[in-house]
DNA sequence: TTAATACTTGACTAAATGAATCAAGTCAGT
DNA sequence: ACTGACTTGATTCATTTAGTCAAGTATTAA
């Protein structure tokens, strides 16, 4: 399924901020740009809905960069999606609901159960993640 | 999630012909039209894919209109989803497959996970879906 | 045979979204 | 004060979405 290219990069650029999390100094965003290809400047602003949605904290000056505002363990893939897109996560609008067919409570219904199961499968951690590498489990990846 | 509503359409169209496909007689599209409230020039362009990909058959002249041309049980929302947007269904793209990261691989693993969960949800026959209707198995709708 | 019904095809368009890019800041440490 | 680094708002360009328009072709009941 195709994804808008802004979740992904600030998937990657957030999972990038919890694999140097350890060390406890922000990520400057030249490195960001530099290990994750993505556009400095759209980055940039994904990166700051990232801020005031909570998910992540800045530190100004020549040291300055980006971290994690909170533990790898208390940020899900669902917080990243909804922060940057905020639709994506919805339930399916009652838009098809004035239309009262069988057919068209028949396709609710179904998308309703697609949804939701998307949405489990996005309240996976940052932490979970990352221990995937540590673990070997990326043995379908090219 | 939101969902095109192309394919919105056609899932309905579709539904809707199943539903009525016992009585052997080809639905009008102003029937169609009516029943699921979609713009009528817009539908026929669906139907015209769906008719291309042999999951509808046309019947002209008067007593004429549109009807699967398979067994609801050979037909799946897979099979609708694919024609009508053929890229919706597909695997991740390698675009991030080049960047060269622990990060672009965790997310793409994610990603590639989320979508094979999508795809087997949507490898449901129309018959099974029509079957949900004599079920009762739609108690979560309002 | 002809009028009415129905599908066929291709081109066209307005609005929204996606993916950036530009420009002019503000802030913190040396 | 200078410099590296983040901040903010506006703007642009291309693509996709969701239709619409127009000029057909085929079938059949009367």
């Amino acid at each position: 399924m195709k994804l808008p290219a802004k979740i992904e990069y600030a998937v990657r650029a957030v999972l990038e901020l919890a694999l140097r999390s350890e060390s406890g100094k922000p990520v400057p965003l030249d490195l960001l740009v530099k290990t994750q290809q993505i556009p400095a400047q759209f980055l940039v602003q994904l990166l700051s809905r990232l801020k005031h949605a909570g998910l992540v904290e800045t530190v100004r000056g020549v040291a300055g960069g980006y971290a994690l505002a909170k533990h790898p363990s208390k940020i899900t893939l669902a917080d990243v999606f909804r922060t940057i897109d905020s639709h994506i996560l919805e339930l399916p609008k009652p838009s098809s609901r004035k239309v009262d067919s069988e057919a068209a409570r028949l396709f609710s219904g179904i998308w309703t159960d697609i949804s939701c199961t998307l949405s489990k499968q996005l309240e996976v951690t940052l932490e979970e993640l990352t221990a995937r590498l540590r673990d070997g489990q990326l043995t379908y990846q090219i």
